[in-house]
DNA sequence: ATATTATTTTAGCAGTTGCTTAAATGATAT
DNA sequence: ATATCATTTAAGCAACTGCTAAAATAATAT
């Protein structure tokens, strides 16, 4: 295990600004690679776009929309919820899954996108 | 296996138009997953952040920078070439790295709440 | 209480990811 | 050409992911 191999023009200065900008942000970036973690499941990326358009959405309505097992869909929910992406509302015998604000305005760049379909617009 | 499962009361344009937003928007979909996936890996987050501060690294730099193996480092910047994310330049022996135009634009939103640390101020 | 409906949880497994180590390129210098 | 430097690639493996199928809750209805 080679680390520090430092090429010979090595600008440290530049290599000293890095070091302090990581160790400053650290937990920015595990927060943030956390979220966009459970985002970047496809599934679970329609998941969430879905209850952003819809508001609120039933693990059953999701099955059926997406075409896949309930299981597999409330597993899916189950990580949403566990980092606090998604909310839960009963009404009677059904659940209903929310976006929290804090994750609604964190993906909203994103949903922008995707909500005119101008992904592959991007310059 | 049991899809299809509609609940007695479900809003059945809803599900419609549910449906027909992913068929139209499933590329859209599709791309930003796979975009996704590759930032939200903690040490490729650190690294396109460093990339988007620096203009440009080489794998020695970064492995330096993160205190880990050149290999390592090696094979997270090769993903983030085959999908794009990054483009190389040499420079005698170096071989730089630099974020390719689309995706700092579609990364910008994130590097701009990390960049100031906010985000956990997400209300 | 039992049945039905809506949903979650558990166990198991195939496939993927990210690291380490070692070997292989590739380019410049001597 | 050989040596050295910068980097990549390949093999191997432990850990993680997402699915299926089956069992377990949870709430309402009969």
């Amino acid at each position: 295990m080679e680390i520090n191999c430092i090429r010979d023009k090595a600008d440290e200065s530049q290599i000293r600004r890095c070091r302090e900008r990581l160790k400053e942000l650290n937990d920015s970036f595990f927060e943030l690679s956390q979220g966009l973690e459970l985002a970047s499941n496809n599934v679970r990326l329609k998941i969430l776009f879905l209850l952003y358009e819809e508001s609120r959405l039933c693990v059953c309505d999701l099955s059926d929309v997406l075409g896949m097992n309930i299981s597999a869909v409330s597993q899916h929910l189950r990580k949403l919820k566990d980092r606090d992406l998604i909310i839960l509302s009963k009404a009677g015998k059904i659940i209903f899954y929310s976006l929290t604000p804090k994750y609604e305005q964190m993906l909203k760049p994103f949903f922008k996108l995707l909500e005119e379909n101008k992904i592959f617009n991007l310059v």
